[in-house]
DNA sequence: CGCCAGGATACCC
DNA sequence: GGGTATCATGGC
């Protein structure tokens, strides 16, 4: 599902208010920021424009990695979505920031084929897909780090986002490197930011350093996964590399790793589209949306992206 | 006080 | 194999 027309389309140009990247499909920073993926960008920030079209933009600002930036969608022109880039140059959007939002990947043809198989899947035209889809019509799958992805997820276990959110960022605090801010994001300037630590950074603090962070029960599944990484017994590159499946069976050989976060880290983390995390939400939308039920397996390649369609749906509806 | 939160585990039958 | 109490913590 490359498409290199797409990887060209989108135009980057330098202003004084920050990187403006035209040209994007599929795309929207706030539907990627606001559904469930990532716990280090935080929005609710009005985009701090003197122009009336800056107006209600929200700006998500956080740290991916070791990198600071701030990301606001101004209005779509002829050619697609606007996203304005703070903190980022030119090269660093090229060659971090276009692969950590996928764009080289092409959401029209993916959302076309989930469509289809949920239609077969349902042996009807299935609305509530159509919906999903239209409504997070910008949601993309970010290539999140793989470790940061696992101890997040490892968090995420009986936990809500608010709090997930809090724990990771007095984790990366308490163990990870401090980042130099760029001056340029406006109202950024006074915070230190911090990058996510490394895995041996978490198993030198040990359970009780994990603990003092209100890790709760979490605390040794944490190291240990930091421990596995850090030593080598646990490979997520190669995972990643991996069947889909594969990846979702070594993951949960881990303590404190079930289907469920193994599903969001082979989807988030590895980028293993067909991974189909079940959470409360999903059970909520499976159980109200399709009460005659639904062959999760029968769902395609992209299964992985249609879940994220339905979590947004049903959380923000 | 109780219940819930992007669950997993140990233990029950 | 399928049910269920328990696990830390904080918000409501």
């Amino acid at each position: 599902m490359q498409n290199n027309s797409q990887k060209t389309a989108c135009a980057l140009t330098t202003t004084d208010k920050g990187l403006i990247v035209s040209g994007l499909r599929d795309f929207s920073a706030a539907q990627i920021f606001d559904c469930g993926q990532c716990f280090r960008f935080d929005g609710g920030e009005e985009g701090s424009g003197d122009r009336a079209s800056l107006r209600g933009a929200t700006k998500f600002s956080g740290v991916a990695f070791g990198r600071f930036a701030a990301f606001t969608d101004l209005p779509p022109d002829e050619n697609g979505a606007v996203l304005l880039a703070e903190g980022v140059t030119e090269e660093e959007f090229k060659t971090v920031w276009a692969d950590y939002f996928d764009l080289q990947t092409d959401y029209s043809a993916i959302k076309t084929e989930i469509i289809s198989r949920f239609d077969e899947a349902c042996r009807r035209e299935d609305k509530t897909i159509r919906q999903a889809v239209e409504r997070g019509c910008g949601i993309r799958i970010l290539r999140a780090d793989p470790f940061e992805t696992l101890i997040s997820f490892i968090i995420s276990q009986n936990n809500n986002i608010p709090r997930i959110k809090k724990t990771i960022a007095a984790l990366c605090a308490a163990y990870g490197e401090p980042i130099k801010v760029d001056r340029n994001i406006s109202g950024d300037e006074a915070q230190t930011r911090y990058a996510f630590p490394t895995p041996e950074a978490i198993a030198a603090a040990g359970e009780e350093g994990i603990r003092a962070l209100k890790t709760g029960f979490r605390a040794k599944y944490i190291v240990g996964a930091a421990e596995a990484v850090a030593e080598g017994s646990l490979d997520l590159a190669a995972l990643a590399a991996a069947d889909g499946e594969e990846a979702r069976e070594r993951l949960q050989q881990l303590r404190g790793v079930g289907p469920k976060v193994a599903g969001c880290v082979s989807l988030f983390g590895l980028h293993h589209l067909d991974a189909f995390p079940v959470d409360v939400w999903m059970k909520k939308v499976l159980a109200l949306r399709y009460p005659d039920g639904l062959d999760i397996d029968a769902l395609g390649r992209f299964r992985g992206v249609a879940q994220q369609y339905l979590f947004y749906n049903e959380r923000w509806i």
